[in-house]
RNA sequence: GCGAAAAUAGCUCAGUUGGUAGAGCACAACCUUGCCAAGGUUGGGGUCGCGGGUUCGAGUCCCGUUUUUCGCUCCA
């Protein structure tokens, strides 16, 4: 297992991922993408919207970032999607409100006292604001767990939705928010997409963009940022039937995983042991990264909450009737919500390797998928000199018309090949004196290291070929 | 948000009791080189994260701050 730092040093060193703002000291949590990290961002969307897009019942979207404030009402973000704080004043330490009211019930169940336990746990029940959980906290007396004392401060409560206005009024009435999920502009255009796709369900609506968290801690890397994307795709199924569709794409994801390279050992299933208000099944695909086994793609069930919900708040009608049937239902939705930058930073940590060479030397070198990979070829003249120089340059103004391409002339070939291995270019071809007498060139496999021999003339199809695959 | 550590060239780091900012690799040019890094010459690149303070003088000492990593906490 290989420390996070030395996949950022890569990353950053070869142009992945840059600091945002580095110039002016950074801006925590916040990260940009460099020329190659941005090639692998784009790649990994493209064959996820490939994967789902090309299918007959799956329809795409791009929704708007600013939403109407109503949309956040009607999902439940506006009251829920905060959380109740409390700070200890004596040990600094800062709680959830009701995480630490669970605990001390959770205390009282074991030294038997379960008429309190239960008493406390109905008041946690009807607890809705701050005031609501610091009357529990201070009525029951609890304790900090850390240093034993009930000093605390009030309870506050940390929205997780960044807020900004529209038109130049700095007021509440033209407060709107950045999207805490994108999958509410799904929801919001589900009658539109399937009027406009002549959709039936079950059919499903894919969508790729950005959303914004107020996040207490922005954490290790890219992996807890403010700003993320996603990849997500709501999938509308009729009520009754979404155990079974949550099956078939809990598998369809981890395969689809698993098909560009990702190791199955380093992928594991974690249930959801609380539910969300709006599911009823739930379950997270995880990564082991450096720093443990982190969630990057969730399946969810998410019923007709939000369907539901829109069509209450709306007024306007969020059903399906069935053509054959005549029956009328409000849609359940599965849900497959991954998220990109967690997705590149695992797919960059799964291929990551140093290779014993021997002789103290190393080898760095990325296995990404063909697919993955930011450059697909690499084109070097074996030397520079005897025209070997300008038949490459011809060669790879022709590739770059078709794959991402590099030329390198600078230094032992054997130097550029462990370039190129270590941005994880899958193939690299050198032309030598042979070329310039029987216009072969020689094809060398990242993985691999075995060379080929072959006619320059089959090239692009040899590369199609192999990039397709 | 708490605690610990770190921040000096693109990367990895050195820099002594405070006294003119260094190495290796990388990068660029030229030479060499005929298939798996580390051949030669030359060169570019750093207001030592940022802001104060102490001092004749601060990369070095002090205070603040920002960022990152690790451990807690947290992640409807």
């Amino acid at each position: 297992m290989f420390k996070l730092d030395t996949i950022i040093s890569l990353a950053k060193r070869r142009g992945f991922v840059f600091q945002s703002s580095e110039i002016y000291g950074g801006i925590n949590g916040c990260w940009d993408y460099g020329p190659l990290g941005v090639e692998l961002l784009l790649n990994i969307k493209k064959i996820w919207w490939h994967e789902m897009t090309s299918r007959t019942n799956i329809e795409g979207l791009d929704a708007s970032i600013l939403m109407h404030p109503k949309v956040w009402e009607a999902s439940g973000h506006l009251t829920q999607f905060s959380d109740p704080m409390i700070d200890n004043k004596i040990s600094k330490a800062r709680y959830r409100a009701d995480n630490l009211i669970e605990d001390f019930i959770e205390k009282l169940r074991k030294k038997n006292k379960n008429d309190l336990a239960d008493e406390c746990e109905q008041r946690l029940e009807h607890a809705q604001e701050p005031s609501d959980y610091y009357k529990i906290i201070m009525d029951y007396g609890i304790n900090d767990p850390v240093s034993g004392n009930a000093d605390w401060t009030e309870v506050r409560n940390f929205n997780l939705m960044f807020k900004t206005f529209i038109g130049p009024l700095d007021d509440a009435a033209s407060t709107i928010y950045l999207r805490p999920e994108s999958a509410q502009g799904i929801f919001v255009n589900f009658k539109n997409v399937m009027e406009c796709g002549r959709q039936k369900i079950p059919f499903g609506i894919a969508q790729i963009g950005k959303a914004f968290r107020n996040e207490i801690n922005t954490k290790n890397f890219l992996f807890r940022t403010r700003e993320f994307e996603q990849m997500e795709m709501q999938f509308f199924v009729k009520p009754g039937e979404e155990k079974e569709w949550f099956d078939y794409w809990k598998e369809q994801r981890w395969n689809w995983y698993v098909k560009y390279g990702m190791k199955p050992e380093k992928l594991r299933w974690k249930e959801h042991e609380k539910l969300a208000h709006y599911a009823n099944y739930a379950v997270d695909i995880e990564f082991e990264f450096p720093f443990g086994f982190g969630e990057i793609e969730g399946i969810h069930s998410r019923t007709d909450f939000d369907l539901s919900a829109h069509q209450k708040l709306s007024g306007k009608k969020l059903e399906y009737i069935d053509a054959n049937t005549k029956e009328r239902y409000t849609p359940y939705v599965v849900e497959t919500s991954g998220g990109v930058s967690r997705g590149l930073m695992a797919f960059l940590c799964n291929a990551y390797d140093e290779e014993d060479t021997g002789e103290g030397d190393k080898r760095t070198v990325l296995h990404l998928h063909n697919s993955l990979a930011p450059i697909k070829c690499a084109v070097f003249p074996l030397v520079n000199k005897d025209g070997m120089p300008e038949k490459a340059q011809a060669i790879y103004e022709d590739l770059q018309k078709y794959f991402k391409v590099q030329y390198d002339v600078s230094g032992a070939i054997g130097r550029r090949y462990r370039r190129q291995d270590e941005i994880g270019t899958p193939y690299c071809v050198t032309i030598d004196g042979d070329t310039m007498s029987d216009n072969t060139v020689t094809i060398r496999d990242r993985d691999t290291m075995q060379q080929e021999k072959i006619n320059a003339d089959n090239l692009k199809m040899y590369l199609f070929d192999k990039l397709h695959k």
